[in-house]
DNA sequence: GTCTATAGGTGGATAGAC
DNA sequence: GTCTATCCACCTATAGAC
């Protein structure tokens, strides 16, 4: 709530290593990018976030705090459920708009080489999305107003997963344009 | 066709090197690893593979002359669209089981990073495989075996994303079974 | 909390013998 | 075509002064 006109540096450094995660990948920069990109030597990084396991962890698990509270706000404003989906894909379309991948969806390309904290982490995070998306649909069901075959659970992992799709593939080929073409055609299969 | 029982070494590196970046990336991999797990020491795979901007382009142009080999397959089998389709889809299953990544997806994340030669070599595959899936569709749609809203192209982009991000999310949260599902669902959409 | 300095290792890449 | 040996830039991480 209180706007500090200067973050304070971990939260800086946060900042800037999470862009660098999801543009670069988490083995596509280093201490010395984010170094130079602060003006602040790398011991001072390490001063912060003793490793590079733990800078990842505590990205992630920052970015899990925002994103689930930017979702507590879209159920707050108690719309219904076509809306809430929309406000959702909105999400993903800030980031391609920052030319970012989401930031999970990165870390998902790089399972295979993350500390073990840093991949449960990316679990949680899809798994509460599609509790969440579960949610929405359901209760969109229910009132009428969201049409779909089969259960909740199987089509928040389609919606999860074609956006996570779409994102990825968008930033190197067809950018925000295609990225919201396949969205209306994704969600107009649920509400039309 | 003359099936070799060992293949020569630059096939041999480029194989642990395709392997490699579908599972690691490539920021995630290195000439050491290639080098440890062929029993070759680094400088000869330099003698092949000069840097390794060639090595990642070579494994690109090579994948893409097998991918578009694949798809010719399908078309020369001769079945109706949404055969083809499922044909396709296989393909993905495939790489999936193998606990790999797209090639191209997993390149499309580290897309930012790569040296120019292999970013063209992503946006070709996937500008090739949208065109040949709008083919399927267009053709499918004019049979009357498959059913969609839109141009073919904005649901052949729909299609690659969707397997794209099904691929991507699946590796870590779901693995085959909601590769699978995720897959239905889309299919389902076009052929119901 | 930030700095200088450095350790110890690995990255991609090259030279030259065999 | 493969090897040994080596270069140098960069990596993550630590020690210790200020």
């Amino acid at each position: 709530m209180a706007p500090h006109l200067k973050a304070n540096t971990a939260d800086r450094i946060l900042d800037v290593a999470e862009r660098l995660v999801q543009t670069k990948g988490f083995n596509g920069f280093s201490y010395a990018d984010i170094s130079a990109e602060l003006g602040v030597q790398k011991a001072s990084l390490h001063h912060h976030f003793q490793t590079k396991a733990i800078l990842g962890t505590t990205v992630i698990s920052r970015h899990r705090t925002r994103f689930l509270g930017a979702l507590a706000e879209i159920d707050a404003a108690g719309s219904d459920a076509p809306t809430k989906l929309n406000a959702y894909t909105k999400l993903y379309a800030d980031v391609l708009r920052k030319r970012r991948m989401c930031l999970c969806g990165m870390l998902a390309a790089d399972f295979e080489t993350l500390p073990k904290p840093m991949r449960d982490g990316v679990v949680e995070f899809f798994a509460a999305n599609e509790v969440w998306l579960a949610g929405v649909l359901e209760s969109g069901r229910k009132k009428k107003t969201l049409r779909f075959a089969g259960t909740a659970a199987a089509t928040a992992a389609f919606l999860l997963s074609s956006l996570e799709g779409a994102m990825l593939v968008a930033r190197s080929f067809g950018g925000v344009a295609k990225f919201e073409s396949v969205v209306r055609k994704v969600l107009t299969e649920l509400m039309d």
